[in-house]
DNA sequence: GAAGATACGGAACAAGGTTCCGTTTTACAA
DNA sequence: TTGTAAAACGGAACCTTGTTCCGTATCTTC
């Protein structure tokens, strides 16, 4: 069978340069305008700020929510990967939780809106759930095992409902000088220790 | 001037019972609707659900917050006065704060939706914010302080910033079987405590 | 019963997400 | 170089939701 010993001859066709230019241009743009008006940004204005035409934009990501992941995409595996790399640290597995929680926070409270999106439900943004959940869980969960293990934190508290928790305390906190969802989270996390 | 000496002659003229009963027709689809399936319920389906037109229910209530608030005034208002009669009871002042909490979420999480409605910018829902705040943040100071003044919680939450925290953590607390706000918000309640 | 104030219904508008489809552009091979 | 089919494109159009407007119908009052 002499057929396939080429170095992978494009068996399938390569993708079109105005395709791949296209994709970059949106995310730019939407990268762009998520940070100067938050992630509401309608899509026609990421579109027309991109150069392109709606059906553009869902050709390439089908859905808001997927546009908003693949914005997001390596700031959420960066944090993921903060876990590993605090729990490798010197720290005591309490403080790398709460440094990995901070950054967390940070990152939320960073982005306007983006906690808004987090929960399940939210109109058509399951994807985007679904992949900050799947990729902060597990991150997060071995932090809480860690410090659960060191007896530095209660049992009860599963990473799912921490996670989310801390998700929700974030939602607005841009919005209102009065409120400051790090003052909440570090309650929560006072509550969640043992110590004192 | 012997003009006003009769018991309030209708100086001015008295509501139209049509518009009385369509009020009441309104509030009842209401709340019938906001039950089975949730604050978001849309405006057209509780007209036509009170056999009414959509202009009537703009009369009556001019934004949709102004519907939901009628709707709950009543609960909210009760939950308030909760606050004064907790104080005079006989548990202690953090006993209180913490029964009180758990009847403000207790009302939060049955509403479908109505906790994701509670932040300043909620879209429209301005007027739905205020008149929660206006009433909540006093009875829920006036348990902060009874409870500071015992030396039984930190120094450093604001009334405010409490309530919107509580409230945040309540934001979907019914969709997801994972989640259950009451878990976080007992995490708050302990790492508001000086005690243990 | 007439008159005028009040309230009503629902078409129409705005804004946002999403779909559809005729047209254009591109990759590949002859 | 050029022909051709696959791949992408643009943007009008659709749907849903909140809200406004105004001609019409219904009350209250005398």
């Amino acid at each position: 069978m002499p057929t396939d010993d080429a170095p992978t001859p494009p068996a399938t066709r390569r993708r079109r340069t105005d395709a791949q230019r296209n994709e970059q241009a949106l995310l730019a743009a939407a990268a762009r305008l998520f940070a100067a008006s938050g992630v509401n940004a309608p899509i026609r204005e990421i579109a027309a700020d991109a150069g392109v035409g709606v059906g553009t934009i869902y050709r390439h990501f089908p859905t808001r929510a997927d546009l908003v992941v693949a914005v997001y995409r390596y700031q959420v595996d960066e944090c993921a990967e903060l876990s590993t790399r605090l729990l490798a640290g010197p720290a005591s597995p309490e403080a790398a939780l709460h440094q990995w929680v901070w950054a967390f926070v940070d990152f939320l409270v960073t982005k306007h809106g983006l906690a808004d999106l987090l929960r399940p439900d939210s109109d058509n943004m399951g994807a985007l759930h679904d992949y900050f959940l799947d990729r902060l869980v597990p991150a997060c969960a071995a932090l809480l095992d860690a410090a659960r293990s060191a007896g530095e934190v209660r049992a009860d508290v599963t990473a799912y409902e921490f996670l989310r928790g801390v998700g929700n305390l974030c939602i607005g906190g841009t919005d209102d000088a009065r409120y400051d969802p790090r003052r909440l989270v570090d309650l929560v996390l006072l509550g969640l220790g043992t110590d004192r």
